[in-house]
DNA sequence: CTATAATTAGTCAAAGAAAGTCAAACTTAA
DNA sequence: TTAAGTTTGACTTTCTTTGACTAATTATAG
């Protein structure tokens, strides 16, 4: 048997109760007697958002590592929309979503304008060479709509 | 735990009635036990511009540190912060602006946690080759983030 | 008054404590 | 017999803690 599925069934089982769990990378590597990176090889491949996790970490003393799930028994309208995005999404596919979304009072129009500009297509123009400029890009975007929400466009 | 951010709860509590404080850093690091300058690095990592903090300070006798919270309450303070953001963005600077739009109620926790769902690391994880690659992966990351508001994580 | 001592806070670099990256080596399934 | 998936370890990056040294301000002795 794999130690990668090992490790991923002992997180699987640790999180079971309430859909989230800290870790510390080197314990865990420790406890399993592996190399600490290979953590990171079961954290891309099984945990991933496709997949419905959602992770968070943080290096240094005291760091940590994250995972947060959707409850695995949740089959409401939104899960079924994940599966149905695919690979790629247009900017287009995504407001009609966005606005059935809205249609459905799952979101607010204040939170659809705000999505659409983070993830428009100007927002996430490419070619853009790192993710921290990407970010900057979109994120600038998302304050432009703050501005526009607050003056009333 | 970190003592750096068991200093910063303090603090924060401490400022909490009217969103000033003085303190003296050499009786803070010694009710802590710690180096002076760890509460340098406090102020540093955690009271900084961005999370709308402004500081002051005096050496000598009678020396004193000073903070005071400045709240982001209108569109021109938006357009400071769109500025400063510049050409490059972590995920941890932008999670200390939105927080700070939180504070300052600009934005609802809602509305900063869709917003980081959408330009998470995970979300925009580079190498992508097209913006609809980008757009499906971050959208993705937005709906979890939506179905785990509805499970009321 | 002035020089010196005492009393603060600031800076910076080193050491320590985590997690992240990446490519090479190894395994396994088709 | 490859191609994909897995494992490992050397190296990197980020975050925290500490302490030696510096700088500014006030208090005091002469």
């Amino acid at each position: 048997m794999r130690i990668a599925d090992i490790i991923e069934q002992f997180i699987l089982s640790a999180m079971q109760e309430d859909n989230t769990i800290e870790i510390s990378r080197n314990s865990l590597a420790d406890y399993f007697g592996c190399a600490p990176s290979q953590i990171n090889y079961v954290l891309e491949t099984r945990f991933t958002l496709d997949r419905g996790y959602k992770k968070e970490s943080k290096r240094g003393g005291g760091g940590f590592i994250k995972i947060d799930r959707i409850s695995a028994d949740t089959s409401d309208s939104t899960r079924l929309i994940i599966e149905s995005v695919g690979s790629e999404l247009t900017f287009r596919r995504m407001s009609q979503i966005l606005d059935r979304l809205k249609q459905d009072k799952i979101v607010s129009k204040r939170e659809v304008n705000l999505v659409k500009a983070a993830l428009s297509d100007d927002a996430l123009s490419l070619p853009i060479l790192s993710t921290e400029k990407l970010r900057a890009n979109a994120f600038k975007s998302v304050l432009i709509e703050l501005i526009s929400e607050k003056e009333g466009k």
